[in-house]
RNA sequence: GGCCCCGUCGUCUAGCGGCCUAGGACGCCGCCCUCUCAAGGCGGUAGCGCGGGUUCAAAUCCCGUCGGGGCUACCA
């Protein structure tokens, strides 16, 4: 089998095919395509494998670029920056399938298959055989004279590629070497009876018309090679390929249970994740861990850092579970690490998608945002978590009411005293600021009541922000002003 | 059923014959810090599927076995 020369220039893949809404496996391939791209100093060539009209949509094709840029994923030939080999579209590429399907057909490496998924069936039950054994290559000696008369039946064939007669192996990128039996893979349709070519057909012709030296792509997709290595030689003896490219297979991301990650699973779809606040950075970081690792001490790195150390020889071959807990965990610490005005930036969207502010926040607003934030960005794991936190701020004061459970465990009757001297102390503050509202309210609290500060703390808290969790009470108390601080106290008494 | 892949803590992994009485991370538990919750610090919990080999020595190599998964479309 002819490789690609070892000296050639990179030249990677990703080609999803637009259906549905971006999958988080999907994502993790594109990552590793990328990163595999960058570490080798080569080309990233994104092809949009849209020749299912049933089931593709330009829906799904945005969402694909809109994925990909929200990431970061940059490419390098593809929709919308073009290249020396497009367009990058399965959908506006037939004409050069139907040249490869000519050629191919004339030097007979295609053959015309009549048989109907029943015959085929029946077939395999007459001779005692499992039907679930697929194709049975039957029309690959047909003459001239069956063709003829199947046709007048009225029937169109469809066209197989043979299979070579003997076993086909490869050496993985990531598993090594596997070799498949001969005879184990049927012939397979390339060409649909009414003429449109398949993805068994489309997929390795593109990887060959682009000069794809590295076809990385999931698991799932292992069994399809030895029919497609099967093409590649076919191509290249109608001078349609130069070399088979090196194949490595991921392995597959798993959902809850040990099945694959399903596309109708939530969690599968990664727009959720935006939409809770999951930034690219722990996104990304998150699932390169699903299968590869950067060192045995470390979990948490960047981008840059990836590029510069990802080798696909070091993915792992074994299924990973796509882990919430942890994919949470990794894109806390990514948040923690964000500048402070870059988190404020960030988050801005999700408090304006919450409804805490208008689409346009006033100066005020965002300056208020700008002094909580610190507090509450080492407190949320995704962005969207924020809006709970900040929301006693940007609440009016006829709307503002404790959350009812907060309120519950810490607006009882015991309350009232607390509350009252609270109050007391507050209304004669000389100076609205964190320390002096700290030194008041510890003295009139707990020295004053004698309390436990756990005890003398959570009704004011609750009162004022309307949860037991909150960002650091002063500091809280400080930016809500006096005028409001004191009206929500007087209205939590029981 | 057939073909193929995979098998280290609950999860993701490090490990590629001696450094392993198996390391890290998430989770979980406890302690410290502390105005809550986080963050941070410290500690703990838990694993090489099983059986044979090879070897002075195996999580690491080989065979078998069991288990899990994928594919098996005129979808991609």
């Amino acid at each position: 089998m002819s490789t690609p020369d070892a000296n050639s220039p990179v030249r990677a893949r990703f080609c999803p095919s637009p259906t549905g809404t971006p999958h988080v496996g999907l994502i993790r391939t594109a990552l590793f395509n990328w990163a595999f791209a960058r570490h080798n100093g080569g080309k990233l060539v994104f092809r949009i494998e849209d020749t299912d009209a049933a089931r593709d949509s330009e829906e799904s094709y945005e969402a694909l670029l809109d994925a990909l840029r929200w990431l970061g994923l940059d490419w390098d030939e593809g929709p919308e920056v073009g290249g020396d080999y497009g367009p990058y579209r399965q959908s506006q590429r037939g004409d050069r399938y139907a040249e490869v399907i000519r050629k191919l057909t004339e030097a007979g490496e295609l053959y015309e298959s009549f048989s109907t998924n029943e015959e085929v069936e029946e077939r395999r039950k007459a001779a005692g055989q499992d039907p679930k054994l697929g194709y049975d290559n039957f029309d690959r000696d047909l003459t001239d004279a069956d063709k003829v008369k199947l046709r007048a039946e009225g029937r169109e064939p469809t066209l197989r590629l043979r299979m070579p007669d003997r076993a086909i192996g490869f050496t993985d990128l990531i598993r090594g070497d596997i070799s498949f039996p001969a005879g184990s893979v049927p012939d397979p349709v390339l060409v649909r009876a009414n003429g449109q070519p398949l993805y068994t057909l489309v997929n390795p012709v593109d990887d060959a018309l682009m000069r794809i030296t590295h076809v990385l792509r999931g698991e799932d997709l292992l069994p399809s090679t030895p029919r497609q290595i099967a093409l590649y030689e076919a191509l290249r003896r109608v001078g349609v390929a130069e070399f088979t490219p090196h194949f490595g297979h991921m392995p597959l991301v798993r959902g809850e249970g040990n099945k694959k990650l399903s596309k109708r699973d939530p969690q599968s779809n990664l727009f959720a994740y935006r939409e809770r606040g999951f930034v690219p950075e722990g996104m990304l970081n998150y699932l390169a861990l699903l299968g590869w690792s950067i060192a045995d001490d470390r979990d948490i790195f960047t981008m840059a850092e990836m590029v510069e150390a990802f080798e696909i020889g070091k993915v792992s071959s074994n299924p990973a579970r796509f882990d919430l807990k942890k994919a949470e965990a990794i894109n806390a610490e990514h948040v923690r690490a964000l500048a402070p005005a870059e988190f404020v930036s960030r988050t801005l969207p999700y408090l304006i998608s919450a409804g805490l502010l208008p689409a346009e926040p006033t100066a005020e607003q965002v300056a208020t945002v700008d002094a909580i934030a610190p507090m509450v960005q080492e407190r949320v794991i995704v962005l969207a978590d924020a809006a709970g936190m900040m929301r006693f701020l940007f609440t009016p004061e006829d709307e503002f009411a404790p959350e009812e459970d907060s309120a519950a465990k810490a607006l009882g009757p015991d309350a009232k005293p607390v509350l009252d001297a609270s109050i007391e102390a507050l209304e004669g503050l000389a100076e609205w600021t964190t320390p002096a509202i700290e030194e008041a309210l510890k003295a009139a609290l707990i020295d004053g009541l004698g309390l436990k500060p756990r005890k003398a703390f959570a009704p004011v808290r609750v009162a004022a922000t309307g949860r037991t969790v909150s960002p650091p009470l002063y500091e809280s108390l400080e930016l809500l002003g006096r005028d409001r601080t004191l009206s929500r106290l007087r209205a939590a008494l029981p």
